[in-house]
DNA sequence: CATGAATGAGTTTTCATTCAT
DNA sequence: AATGAATGAAAACTCATTCAT
């Protein structure tokens, strides 16, 4: 029923710079921030609308205002990375050149921006149950969607012979995204490696895993 | 304290009713197999414990008679799971042979084990933050030892050169670790590919990843 | 104090649509029509202002422009349901003839009138505790002067020895208002009675009750 | 879920005279006497869960272990007076003597008996619309079972020419129960009449509504 | 006239835990 | 070893109302 509504296309802007931190900081992008946070910090369950308005300074009768319910402030998080995610690998994949490439990249930059936005993919590994029925069959029907553009690029290289084809394209994938979801349990920034090694490495390994192996075929 | 008696294996069972069955089914293990259950259906937090001891059939007061508290439930199955695969890894790696060998028996071993408990990886993807942090503590040294041990693997098999040495062996033990956590949250009892399959490919994949690449070095 | 301030009826209406349509559905006659059926149907303190405003298709700050409170509007509908039937009693009661065909006119046109304005009725019965103190001292105040002109034709009957004068004429008043209160509980529309058989039916078994017994006296 | 449990046969009942005042006090008898005054005075939806366990002298959370929700202490009040109500309308029914009798008693019994549970009567006047879908279909055919009693001894009236016939028997009944249903709604204790007063005038007013007409036949 | 953001006090309900028995 | 009544703190959510614009 809520919904999170800009401001009338007709009311004349102030004059001067575009008001961009007056955005950003507007109620309900605090509310979103600060779920973000706690949710990841603390699991949805042990988060309390308390905390969450409490952290971004309003009522709770103004969250309410923007969000149905606590479970909606979740959905429209969920709603935000998946749209950010399916964007970037859409534009890697439509990029042209050797398949192996196309997949190095996507591979690599779902690493660092899984890492770029760390408490989003906290919150996408351990809250998802929470979401309701609904939501959960839109949430997952989104990430098939996700997955199945990069179960694509994987099956192109196995039918180019560039990747092995000893190993199903969806267990491929399986494999990689679980690797990739579980960065955020072991991640810290400042770690030794940054997140574009990571990154490199994560997408070397995927890579050597599907390289034809010229004794076994 | 309450704390967890299991009947002395060697003491002689009491008269009347098989002892085998009512050990099994003792109040303790009972509440232990219902709360995994319902952990990895609802959560943590959205399972109550009126609901675990009903499931269990007992009532509440018999629950903190042998546990602390619901915490202590999950503490319980955290240890109990914990235990499990350190032991079979601590199996795997002992045996003898080449590193290769015992890497990709330990890999599809974790595999075809996490499939088996399905429930307890799910409740470990996503409840440890639920437990106290002294709990916390306890549980992520002892998955320290755990990924010790397997690294020790992977730097030995890199150290006589048959794996790459291109990736630091900590990343590589995370990278593949995330993708057994995360088996929990697609596989399916009953789906395409069998427990043992499954085992294999991710196996095959991880040796693979490893291979030294000779155009590489 | 917000007034509902209706169109003086002899103004000249305003240029442009046509004023009867306007007039009819003015915003705070939408209000006031909505809040009665939605009390009606689930009374007062389960609706909210929101549905209201929502329904009538305005904003709460239409609706508080026009109306005080909540509870003004309620008193609002109180007032009018009260005003009409104190108009139509004194119609009744005030033509000539036989003081039996007067009762037996009054008593079966405030059944039909009732039944006409069924949501009022059913306000009526369940409704006036949420007035406020002052208010229900008026609502009463009204229903009393209602209750005393009907009392008076009774008694008038009784002293002309048409009506029994064996119960008191307060007690008949009670008898038969709370019968006449009820309709809403039961009656539904497209019944196999008409609303004037009803009618007919509750007069007939008030004049009845009241025949003068022979034996009796 | 919550069930009113009383203790169970076996425990042996403590020496003396029967804990009649004890079992008159214990806390889910406690929250039902004080629920039933305070949605008479105030309303169902105006009475707040922590009014009545202020009132009763226990806290929430007792009342939530007696009582499943609010909702389920109105029903429970429900079922109590209708109950009584049956009972005692059986009762006469079930006397021998002439028809005309029974109905007078029963007409006469039904005023003092909801005279003297009248928080009962008010609370059944105005709050049965606050009852879940399901509960209301078991009130309504619960008193629907009360009103087909009464109306069979109407008719049995009618069939013998006790009773006049020009006015249909669920008419009659409607009309009657109309007037004892508002009882609540004028009497007061202490008032002029005593309830036994009212109560023979009701029933006179009923009687003799039903003398059949000699000249109308 | 009318909007819609914001408030703050209030609602019902849940729940882990304790304790006398 | 086990019961079940009772607690008290906290939870999510609602709502009539106000006010700057």
């Amino acid at each position: 029923m809520a919904v999170l509504r800009t401001r009338g296309g007709d009311a004349a802007p102030p004059p001067g710079p575009p008001a961009v931190g007056s955005a950003e900081d507007s109620v309900p992008r605090r509310l979103l921030a600060h779920a973000t946070r706690l949710f990841a910090e603390k699991g949805f369950d042990r988060t309390s609308v308390q905390e969450i308005v409490h952290a971004a300074g309003v009522t709770k009768g103004a969250m309410y205002h923007y969000f149905d319910s606590k479970d909606d402030l979740l959905a429209q998080i969920y709603a935000r990375v998946l749209r950010l995610q399916m964007t970037r690998l859409e534009e890697v994949a439509g990029r042209g050149g050797p398949v192996a490439d196309r997949v190095y990249a996507a591979a690599a930059d779902v690493v660092v921006t899984t890492i770029a936005n760390l408490d989003d993919a906290a919150i996408a590994l351990r809250s998802m149950h929470q979401l309701s029925a609904a939501k959960q069959r839109e949430v997952r029907a989104e990430r098939r969607r996700y997955h199945e553009l990069f179960r694509s690029l994987i099956t192109e290289g196995q039918d180019e012979g560039v990747f092995t084809g000893g190993v199903p394209a969806d267990i491929v994938v399986d494999f990689y995204f679980g690797s990739v979801h579980h960065l955020s349990a072991w991640y810290h920034p400042g770690g030794r490696l940054s997140p574009e090694e990571i990154g490199g490495h994560y997408a070397r390994l995927l890579l050597d895993a599907l390289r034809p192996d010229p004794a076994r075929r």
